[in-house]
DNA sequence: TTATAGCTGTGAAATAAATCACAACGTGAA
DNA sequence: TTCACGTTGTGATTTATTTCACAGCTATAA
C-alpha cells in the first residue's frame, strides 16, 4: 500500500473528530460538502483523502457517519492499545494530560516522568508518575513506542536520545529545539516560540492586506 | 513583493534561532550547508528561503551571522513592538508564558485573561492578568493584534469571536476546535489531541517500515 | 417505465514546494 | 599573474499536493 501523506493523516484525524461531534448530535449521515465546510477544506479534497480508507459513500445519502468513522479509525488507530510516555510534568505536561487523557480509546498516556520528588508516585488522570531515572525501564517493560517531550530546552536532547534508545519510535516534541535522532524515528515538532512568532507575522500580513485593499479601492 | 509561504516563514524563524545559538557560541560566519544540517533541510532550500531577505552571502566566508539574523528579522519582526494577548491561564496558558515570555524582544504577551478570581490582577512573567470581561477593552486600548487561545474547547469559539471583534488579526489556537472566523484573520491551529494521534500513527509506520525491511533483506 | 437531480470517486490539469545543477564569484596557492 | 577550489544564487526540473470536471450511480417523481 502506498503510504499516506502527513497532511492527509492530519485531516483524517480532524474528520473523525468532526464526525464524532455530528454523531453526538444525533446525525447519522453526512455529505462530503458538509463535512468539508466543517473541516475548512474543499469537498474534492475530502473525498480524495477518504480514498485510502476504502469506504464508499452513497451518492444519495452521502456517508454513514458511524461506518466512515470506523473506516478512518482502521487507518489511524492501532489494532491494540498504544501506550504513550510523557516526560516533564510541569505546566505543559499537565496541560497535555488535561487535554488528551481519556479522549482516545486506543491511546493512553500510561507513564509520566519528572525529577521533582513532589510529583513522583502520584497518579494524574490515570497516568502514574516516575522519576526520570526509571524511564528506560518503564518504557521498555510497558512496550511504549510513543513519547511526548515537555521538558526545558536544555534537557530535551539528552532525554530524547534516552527515550529512543528505550524504544520510542514516534516523538511529540514541544521543546524549541531541533532534535538529532535516527532517521527512522518520527518527530513532530510543536515549537511554542515559533508558533507565536508565526501568528504575529501573519497578523501583520493580514493588516497589510487591508492597506493594499484600500489602495486598490482608490485606484 | 510576492508573499512568502508559511513553510518558508517557519524555516526563517528556525534559522534565526539557530543563528542566535551559534552567535552565543562565539561563531561569526557560517556556510549554508552547516546551517542547513542544523535545521534539517538541504542547503539549496536554505539558500532559496533566504532569497526574500535580500541578504547576500560570500562564496568564501559564507554568511555573516549577525547580518543574516538582522536580515531575517527585517522580514519576521514588526518594526515596532507587537503586543500579544493570552486567554486562559490554566496549565497551558502558564506553559506558554514560561516558554515564550522574554524570548523575543519585539513580541510580548502584555495581557492575560481568565475568569478565575485567584488569577486576576496578578502579574506573571510581566504579563498582567484581567478578568475575561475586560478583554475587548484591554485588547483595543493596547492595540493588540495577536492572540493566543488556551481555553477549554467549549469556550473557544465564543472567545475567539470576541477577540477578533476587538482587533485580533493573528490567532494561535490550542483548543481542539476548528474556528469559523473571517477570512482575513490568520489562525494557527495547534491541536494537542491531534498531535499525539499523529505521533502515534507515525510511530507505528516506523515500526512497520522495520518489518518491511526484514522482508526485503530476506528476499 | 423513464427522466431528473444531486451526489460520489477519480483521472486530468493546475498549482505549490523541493531539489538539481551550474554559471559566477573571490580568495589563496603556485 | 593565473589557476583551482569551494561556495553562492537561481533558472530548470522534478515531485507533491490541490483543484477541476465529469462519468456513473441510485432514489424519487411523473
Amino acid at each position: 500500500m502506498k503510504d499516506i501523506s502527513e497532511k492527509t493523516i492530519e485531516r483524517l484525524i480532524l474528520y473523525r473528530r468532526l464526525l464524532l461531534g455530528m454523531q453526538n448530535n444525533g446525525t447519522n449521515h453526512i455529505f462530503s460538502h458538509q463535512l468539508a465546510v466543517m473541516a475548512g477544506v474543499t469537498s474534492a479534497q475530502l473525498r480524495k483523502d477518504l480514498t485510502p480508507t476504502g469506504y464508499y459513500g452513497s451518492p444519495v445519502h452521502g456517508y454513514d457517519i458511524r461506518q466512515l468513522m470506523d473506516s478512518i479509525s482502521e487507518i489511524i488507530d492501532a489494532p491494540q492499545m498504544q501506550n504513550v510516555a510523557l516526560v516533564g510534568l510541569g505546566h505543559l505536561g499537565r496541560a497535555v494530560l488535561d487535554y488528551f487523557q481519556g479522549r482516545r480509546p486506543k491511546l493512553q498516556i500510561i507513564a509520566g516522568f519528572d525529577t521533582d520528588p513532589g510529583k513522583i508516585n502520584r497518579v494524574i488522570h490515570g497516568c502514574r508518575c516516575y522519576h526520570t531515572d526509571e524511564m528506560e525501564k518503564v518504557i521498555s517493560e510497558n512496550n511504549i513506542t510513543v513519547g511526548i517531550l515537555a521538558v526545558p530546552s536544555d534537557d530535551a536532547h539528552e532525554i530524547a536520545e534516552r527515550m529512543v534508545n528505550a524504544g520510542i519510535r514516534g516523538l511529540l516534541n514541544y521543546a524549541p529545539v531541533r532534535l538529532k535522532l535516527p532517521g527512522d524515528v518520527y518527530v513532530e515538532n510543536r515549537d511554542m516560540i515559533m508558533a507565536v512568532e508565526k501568528a504575529a507575522y501573519f497578523a501583520r500580513q493580514s493588516l497589510k492586506g487591508k492597506e493594499v485593499g484600500i489602495h486598490e479601492s482608490l485606484s
